[in-house]
DNA sequence: GTCGATGCAAAGGCTTTGCACAGCC
DNA sequence: GGCTGTGCAAAGCCTTTGCATCGAC
């Protein structure tokens, strides 16, 4: 959890500056907005490149479009974020963080509600068929479509 | 599968012929020969809107891209395509074809090879947990993400 | 001081859409 | 023959990129 300090400047954890650091990427204050963006989100939400800009800007931290895409890409190459893949309303991130292959997303088609849940069966499964075909699960989610209480009763 | 008829026109699966008119849809040279291409496509393979249409042109089956885009709108919508949730290179579609309930996909990233398995226990689980979240599952394949045994080897 | 990062605006993919004409039912 | 579908070109997203300037190290 990132907060602001006295001095009214960003403050991210320690790890993630230490990760910039060392993959010898600099720590600008755009970059650190960006990961005090993400460290603030709840578990289990995400942003797209257009919100994370605009959350940014509600708050007074002004960082270009451009960079928020750049910075999105580099941070997922470095993986510290998280790409999810979700069709319906474009590329959405969160904090890479902990372990997620007990971690799926139920996500509606309609609206695009993402709701989390754990489930070692799902994924013992899967990797079971997985492994009858050769392949090799990545530490993946697994994105369940389905539509949510509420599209589920208006549609 | 489909196959030219003597004459030279397309020849499509009564069938899909049976669907449109049954939705009130007009059978147009397009639209059969976006159907036709798909019947003739092996199981498991899908294209994207792109190759579709180029796909189309190389046999001489002219379908303006705008229409091939469309076509693919209309079919989807009416459930005899399917759109695979493949985030890397583009949406890409499949024939709907028969119950998808217990029927998935292993899906390379690298190389967007798709493998299909089936698992009632993939699917219970993930009905449980959809169940749990007050979501309702769709007709819906999991695509589980992961890697086929040849980029498997590469990577 | 240097070299990489940022902002801006322009360019790039992919997809959709407005409009006039063509053709299915 | 009416009304929907098609082709074309233009417009619309979302994302990336070129270039001059700025600033982290």
């Amino acid at each position: 959890m990132s907060v602001l300090s006295p001095d009214g400047s960003e403050e991210i954890s320690q790890g993630l500056r230490n990760s910039l650091r060392d993959q010898g990427q600099r720590l600008t204050p755009q970059r650190e907005r960006m990961l005090g963006l993400f460290e603030r989100l709840e578990e289990g939400r995400h942003l797209s490149a257009e919100e994370a800009h605009q959350k940014l800007r509600v708050r007074g931290e002004q960082v270009s479009l451009a960079t928020v895409y750049r910075t999105l890409r580099l941070l997922s190459g470095m993986g510290l974020l998280k790409e999810l893949e979700i069709a319906e309303g474009g590329r959405r991130f969160e904090l890479a963080g902990h372990d997620h292959r007990h971690h799926h997303h139920l996500v509606c088609v309609r609206c695009g509600r993402i709701e989390e849940f754990e489930n070692g069966e799902v994924f013992a499964a899967a990797e079971a068929a997985a492994n009858r075909h050769g392949f090799r699960l990545l530490e993946g989610v697994l994105n369940v479509r389905a539509l949510c209480p509420t599209c589920s009763m208006e549609a």
